[in-house]
This record gives C-alpha cells, structure tokens and sequence, in this order.
DNA sequence: TGCAGAATAGAACGATCGTTCTTTTTTGTG
DNA sequence: CACAAAAAAGAACGATCGTTCTATTCTGCA
C-alpha cells in the first residue's frame, strides 16, 4: 500500500499496555476497513457497499479487504455490528445517564435526532437499511432487524419507566407511543436528508412535545380532551405559543 | 418471444374506435415495459431496476426494452411518472370525491396506508426512493422530489381545509400537521415491510385519530369544547370496515 | 536474527450491468 | 400485396461486481 490510512477509531483504543497484549495487526485493519466501510453505507446505503470501493478509500487492495471477511455479507454485517455499537453507545447509554422517566426518554429522542441526521453526509443505516431489506431474507436482514428490535424494547422500556414514574399516562399504550416517536425520526431522515427541508429538526422537535402532551399526565384518558394535569403539564413543557409565525 | 404478456394496464386502455386511432405497438409495449418495472421497482427499488430484470419479466431481450427509453435513468423516471399518475389516482382523486375538510383528510390517509402498504410484495417508491437518492443529484431525483413535493401540497391542503371547516384548530400550523401524518405513514411502511409487524396499520390509523384530536375542534386543545364537535367527532370516526367508495 | 505464519497484493474468473451497433421481424398503409 | 418505417432481437463492448488462487510482504516471537 502507499499510504497508511489513519482511523478515527483506531486512536480510541487503548494504548499499547506492558501485560496487555496490544491489538494485532489483522484486528487493526480490519477497525479500519469496518470504519470505512460504515462511513461508506452511510452514504450509499449497505446494498450499494462494494468491497472495491472499501478498498479504494482505505488504500488496501480488493483481495486484502476480501481476506478479512470472506464475504460481502460478513463485511455488511460487520457493519452494522459496529453501528449498533455506536448507536447504543451515543443514543442509549448517553441517555442512560439521565434520570429516569421523561428526562431520559426525552434524552433519547434528542440522541436519537442526532444520530439520525445531525450530520449532513451520514445517513442512518436502520432506515435506509431496512428499506433495502424489506422484501429480501437472510444473515444481513436478520442482523439488521434484530438490532433495530433491540433499539425498540430499549424505546418501549423508556416509554414504561416514564409511565411508572406517573409522568405518561398509565393507559396508553407504550408500543403506540414507540410507534408515534419512530414515525417523527422518520420523517425527520426523510424531510431533512431527502427533501433538504431545515425545519424538519424542529418539526420533529414539536411532534415530540405533542406526543408528551397527548399523553402527558397520569389523570389523562386517552380518549378525552387534557383537563391539564399541572405536573404534567409542567414536565411536558408544551408552550403555548406552539406556532411560530416568524417561519415558513 | 415467444409469449406475448399480458400487462394490467392495457386492458385498461380505451378498445380500438373506428374514428379514434388505436394506440400503436410501440406505445403498447412501452406501456408493458413501464407497468412491469414499476412493479418490478415497487420490490426492489429504483436503484436495483435493471433493464435485463425487466426484459425477462416482459419476455423480451435487453435492447428491446432499452430502446423505448434510451437510456435506465429515462426508464427509472418514466416508472415515477407511472407512481405519480396511480398515486394521483387511487389516493388524490378519490378522496377529492369526500367532503372537504376532515372526511377528505381521512379518506386522504386510508387511501395513503392502502396504497404504501397494503399489498405485501410492493412497496411505496416514494419512501424507497427516498432513500437511494437522497444523496444523489440528477433528473431522476429532481423527478422523485417533485412527485412527492405536489402530493404533500396536496396534503398540507387538505389539512388547511379542514382549518377553514373549523373542523382543525386555526392556531395549528399546517406544516406540522402533515409533517406528522407523514411520519405515521414513514411508520408503517417500515414496521409492516421490514419488521412485518401486523398491527401496524392499526397503530397508524390510531396514530392519525391522536393527531386529529390534538388539533381537534377550533378550540378543542387547552381552551374550551367545540360547539361542532358532534359533527366532526362522527366524521373522525371511521368505520373498520371502510372500503373503496370512490367505485360506486 | 531468523523463521513460521499472518497479512496483503496482484491477477484472473465468470457474471451482470448499461449501452451501441447491426440485423431481422413486425407493423401500418398506399 | 408491397414496401417503407417502426419495433424488436442478437451480438458484442467495456466496466464493475464478488470471489478465488497464488505470490509477496510484513509481523511477532523464539
């Protein structure tokens, strides 16, 4: 190779230990390929991931980025290994650190815009992946499902803490509310990355306060008008002036 | 070839008239061509229609099919015009037949999840597009764009209506309501395709009656009840077993 | 330092892609 | 019926894909 590449990740592990044994050669690498190859799927998608082009960006040759998987699908697997990875750790356990109830689901949803589409250039691979798996069956739509299921429960158990802590209503139901939130990150990847619509990050934003005050406090049926719960009111913090008439 | 298929859309096509000249062979086969590679696009997506695919669904060779259209981004764009025209039909056009205001709005929204996921095997190429080409620049895109630019028009439209009606609270911005509606349908499209979650056409449809009552009557939030709220509320309801009405 | 084995490169394969060119078949009409 | 034009087929092209096989380079350790 000319050059040797150097990974963002690859920095964040630990330093080279007396006792510990450092991390091989192969298993440095192969950080690197998996790195490049998740900023690739980001952009063009898993099913557009091609090994040449791994290559390409990492200065390796096909046949050495090949070596190290053995196939396009452990490569693409990997791959969403490592995303999950990197979701949990971003999204999940950063809102892990804030008390539960709504803080943390709020927390969640905040985490979970950015990862989404924060960054112009990145995609998220549960969404454009599970549009390119939808009608297709085998190891990578497995990986892909299994790891979106997991993000969900983790959602849905947000979901249930807040309405053990008396701060969403008891009697809705927590698979509905996941449903309703899932439905705003979409739209937000949609509108924000597809359209290039700006607001989509504040539209998303109010759709979550919306959805807190649907089912803000412990005395609101969901079937009948809020009579205002005051201390789900004051948690939810819907502003009245919801309608900002400076924007579009 | 050795079989002449047998597309469903030409036999939708008006019978030969004595006075009127009967569409000749090559507009026929194109639209052969074209009624195979949206079905073909509504599996795999944009991105993977292939002209040989769609020869061989046709029974026709490569060049065969290559020269109604010139080049595959012209086939891709001819098969969102195709989407446009059905989706302009069998959703905008027949609840244009509804009432304006919310039973339009509603009947928008059924026909919407009837024709993004209703039938297993085809997805909605206005979300799978999404996706492939939001990254991407070129006339296939800007065509994409477009069609999904005039029906959420059409949308935020409805729900405005519905405002005139007093049947959505004026104070509502009409960019978020259907940026929510939207979501929900983003939310179904991916739970039933990749996560073949039966219930989700269920929680869109309880998705939507939430929205509906968050910005229910003109004064339905935090201030007081609605004095049309009976009609409206009758109007919301919709009946489990709702089928096309748009055929009678 | 030397050496076994891991890591990577390089070339080549069959397949498929969009596209072009040429030839054959089909169509519509005077 | 004949004939010109349209439509479709067929073959071939360069490119790229995932993958395999072999050769070379590098790494880690005795």
């Amino acid at each position: 190779m000319t050059d040797r590449p150097t990974p963002s990740n690859v920095e964040s592990l630990p330093p080279p230990e007396p006792g510990r044994r450092v991390l091989i050669k192969g298993q440095q690498t192969k950080a690197v390929i998996i790195d490049a190859a998740l900023g690739l799927a980001s952009q063009i998608g898993l099913e557009g991931l091609s090994i040449g082009a791994v290559a390409e960006v990492t200065g390796m040759s096909k046949s050495g980025v090949f070596a190290h998987f053995g196939s396009r699908e452990e490569l693409q697997i990997s791959v969403i290994r490592e995303y999950h990875d990197r979701f949990e750790s971003s999204v999940f356990y950063a809102a892990m650190q804030k008390a539960r109830g709504l803080p943390r689901l709020h927390a969640m949803f905040d985490h979970w815009m950015v990862q989404t589409s924060a960054e112009i250039d990145s995609g998220c691979i549960y969404i454009s992946g599970a549009v390119e798996f939808d009608d297709r069956s085998g190891p990578v739509r497995d990986a892909l499902a299994s790891s979106v299921a997991t993000w969900q429960t983790a959602l849905r158990r947000a979901v249930e803490l807040a309405q053990d802590e008396g701060q969403l209503s008891e009697e809705a139901d927590a698979h509905q509310i996941a449903f309703e939130i899932h439905g705003l990150i979409l739209a937000l990847h949609y509108e924000a990355r597809f359209l290039r619509n700006p607001s989509a990050t504040e539209r998303a934003r109010q759709g979550f306060l919306h959805i807190l005050a649907r089912y803000g406090g412990p005395a609101m049926p969901p079937t009948s008008v809020p009579t205002g719960g005051a201390k789900a009111a004051k948690l939810v913090a819907v502003p009245k002036t919801r309608r900002k008439p400076s924007e579009d």
